[in-house]
DNA sequence: TCTTTTTCTGACCGTATGGTCAGGTTGAGT
DNA sequence: ACTCAACCTGACCATACGGTCAGAAAAAGA
């Protein structure tokens, strides 16, 4: 946990890959994953600046030269989840219909679930504790969001690809249920033996949640 | 929120309601409403044991009388909301078919999502950050539930009363959707322009949380 | 080589926290 | 009226936390 796995080359300042800004992106991204773990395990409450240094393998000290406050690294933390999530909702608006946008967009999050856990967790924790640091992206971007998407819902209703449902639960219910399988990923472990969800497990859990609410919408 | 509310009358020492054992109980009830509210709002880490004394209107001290230490107090806010999902959750066993068990079950969940809350949201927490306090519930009490209604989703299959679905996945989007409305409250009302859901958007959301898992699992 | 800028760090500081305790108050039992 | 256990509380303590800072290294620029 120690390491620092920059390429930095000394002198011929043009050819160092290693320049500074990207000497300083990669420890950026070294200290961000550090606390996206740490946020996930602990809380914001219950990390602590000392313990993000050390799973980053840096002096406390150095954490507030790349970073202000504890605070500031935190909002970083959040906005990155927001992001992934909304770039992969993209495929929700390129389908024709909903067998294939719902589709497609269950798979993408159910992927996110699983290989972003702890920004998903950190996400959630934001949220049930009032969103204080990140109320603003709900009321603008969220927001919009969802009611760009919920005309879309309305629309294949309307053109009959599927069944007649409100669109704001039809989401709460995607999101829920896919990122359930981030936010208790350790209960679903411990219901499965204590062993993480197999390859075979994930795709199992895709393919019913996709069949149990493409079905509950009435598509084929 | 200073209130001491304990219809203690004095003397006549069989007739006194108000009891030492019931004056206990009552002052342990403020307590973990108090504390329920402040972990659910601030998480573990965040919660301290002063906010908790101030609202529930006591000298922080007193917690420490009624309860030895921090932990121990949020293990019995923990507890309970586990109590209450059991309870909540015999309906499962005395249907006598998918309709009636999972739509009673939803019905029974959405209902403690709204009235409960903050009990949801410490759960979430504690589960979110690897059951630390409550692993072995986990392991234990849940694990069993789990597994009983299980063999009850796979009789009804077997009797041809719903689809093929996995037990364990459909569970989970069952606690899943239905905690949502509690863990997430705070998103939903931003994007229901910042009010909390009026009586008939609850009927709504719970009929239409049934209507899309009902079909979904090849009910009606 | 010398200068300047950026990066890094041990040591330190004020504050807030969980928890303790001695001593006061109350009320039931007699 | 007296006793005693249960209940209550202000004041206190050790610790751990987020954040600061002076100055050392290191690298870039000249």
């Amino acid at each position: 946990m120690k390491d620092n796995e920059s390429g930095k080359r000394t002198k011929n300042g043009q050819a160092s890959r290693g320049s500074r800004a990207e000497a300083r992106r990669a420890t950026e991204e070294s200290i961000l994953k550090a606390a996206e773990r740490v946020f996930a395990e602990a809380g914001f409450g219950g990390a602590t600046m000392q313990l993000i240094a050390d799973v980053a393998g840096l002096p406390k000290a150095n954490l507030h030269y790349y970073f202000e406050t504890k605070e500031s690294l935190y909002r970083r933390v959040v906005e990155r989840i927001f992001n992934i999530w909304l770039e992969a909702a993209d495929v929700f608006d390129e389908a024709s219909g909903p067998a294939e946008g719902i589709g497609a967009y269950i798979d993408a999050k159910m992927e996110i679930s699983r290989n972003h856990p702890n920004g998903s967790k950190v996400w959630a924790s934001e949220v049930m504790h009032g969103a204080p640091v990140i109320q603003d992206y709900l009321e603008t971007t969220l927001r919009d969001w969802t009611e760009g998407r919920a005309v879309i819902i309305r629309r294949w209703i309307a053109e009959g690809k599927m069944a007649e449902v409100d669109p704001h639960h039809l989401l709460y219910m995607l999101w829920a249920t896919t990122q359930h399988y981030a936010d208790f990923s350790h209960q679903i472990e411990t219901l499965n033996g204590g062993a993480p969800l197999s390859d075979a497990q994930w795709e199992e859990a895709k393919t019913c949640v996709k069949s149990i609410v493409l079905r509950g919408i009435g598509v084929t």
